[in-house]
DNA sequence: ATGTAATGAGTGAGCGCTCACTCATTACAG
DNA sequence: CTGTAATGAGTGAGCGCTCACTCATTACAT
């Protein structure tokens, strides 16, 4: 029946994606996921072609979720600055609700990202977007916006992978506004030109 | 003799260190590895224990070397501000003459940070202690210093990123100052707390 | 009764690693 | 200088084992 199955398949993918952030991805077995799911091995074969889809999609599922929330913050917020505390206060606060699903996209993205299709919607497309428009409105100096949207990814993640290891012990959510702070700062200056 | 052993080893070396990076660390098996470096499989035993000690040896040694080079550079420079751009610099021309081990250090990072001891140098300490003794000079406010190493691990090493999946085309060493910059305009607020 | 879901023992490819053996090089006795 | 013993890096077939995947069978809902 459907029904039974839909519940099986989540927990397929609950199990899965813990099994995969605590252990990674090559460490973790079906028959470890299996176990942890109360499930026989055969059954997630029902679900998913091979390890591989599974795998792909946990990844692209959540990927394209995380931009679509991104998008939709954005959206609703006037101004760089807006946006920007917006978006990097969400990315803390989805760290504490789910960190499983957190370690697992910084763990997989190595393997999948070249998966990603230029049409699936990124959280990468999304924050180039809302840095391309801030220049368009003059709000920061026009450059390639390529750096610069790695400039801000680099000031959110790694602060939420030195959490992932421990070095850094307090709520990511309270660092929040430091780090939409700090995003602001980085993109202000003019004076240095992209060559 | 001792001289062909060396050279051997560092045949296998090589050649892990860039099979490790091109396909990932469980999928370079040993053979591809003995293959690639026109040996037998039974050689790379004669010189590592096992295959995780062959990892580790590679991190390890490229790691501490990193952390050293690191620390003889700023050692090298007054304030703040000089030694960020020694260090960003060195990291965008590392990247350039050695994309393979840049490559091999951010995909194995995960697996290997756990066994680095305190005692060990690493960059991490190195610029965690660039930070803090310019809180103690007053060049910026102080604060727990741990968020802010993370910010400026985050902006050197996410375009280092987007360079290797190919979405920043230009040579990192061009945009060594802009990520210079950025670290500073980003260590600079003190309006912000911390908490 | 019929189709769908779940089962789990079975399978075999592929992996890391071993070890008895080879042989060029070195050490040394006469 | 020469014959001989010792050395140890290099070899590669093969072993043990893991693990993704299969499929005949069973359970169950309608």
């Amino acid at each position: 029946m459907a029904r039974r199955a839909e519940e099986t398949r989540e927990r397929i993918d609950r199990t899965a994606l813990r099994l995969f952030a605590e252990k990674g991805v090559d460490q973790a077995t079906i028959n470890d996921i299996a176990t942890g799911a109360g499930i026989a091995e055969g059954t997630i074969y029902r679900h998913y072609k091979n390890k591989e889809e599974l795998i792909w999609g946990l990844f692209s599922s959540n990927y394209v979720a995380l931009a679509d929330r991104l998008d939709r913050l954005q959206e609703a917020e006037t101004g760089l600055r807006a946006k920007l505390e917006a978006m990097v206060s969400m990315f803390c606060s989805l760290y504490e609700c789910d960190p499983a699903m957190f370690s697992f996209l910084l763990l997989v993205q190595h393997r999948q990202l070249p998966r990603v299709t230029p049409a699936m919607p990124s959280p990468v497309k999304v924050v180039r977007e809302v840095l391309s428009q801030a220049m368009e409105r003059g709000e920061i100096a026009p450059r390639d916006p390529e750096p610069l949207t790695a400039i801000v990814f680099g000031i959110v993640l790694q602060p939420a992978v030195f959490k992932v290891y421990g070095r850094i012990e307090r709520p990511l959510t309270e660092l929040s506004s430091q780090l939409a702070e700090a995003c602001w700062m980085a993109l202000k200056p003019t004076s240095i030109g992209t060559g």
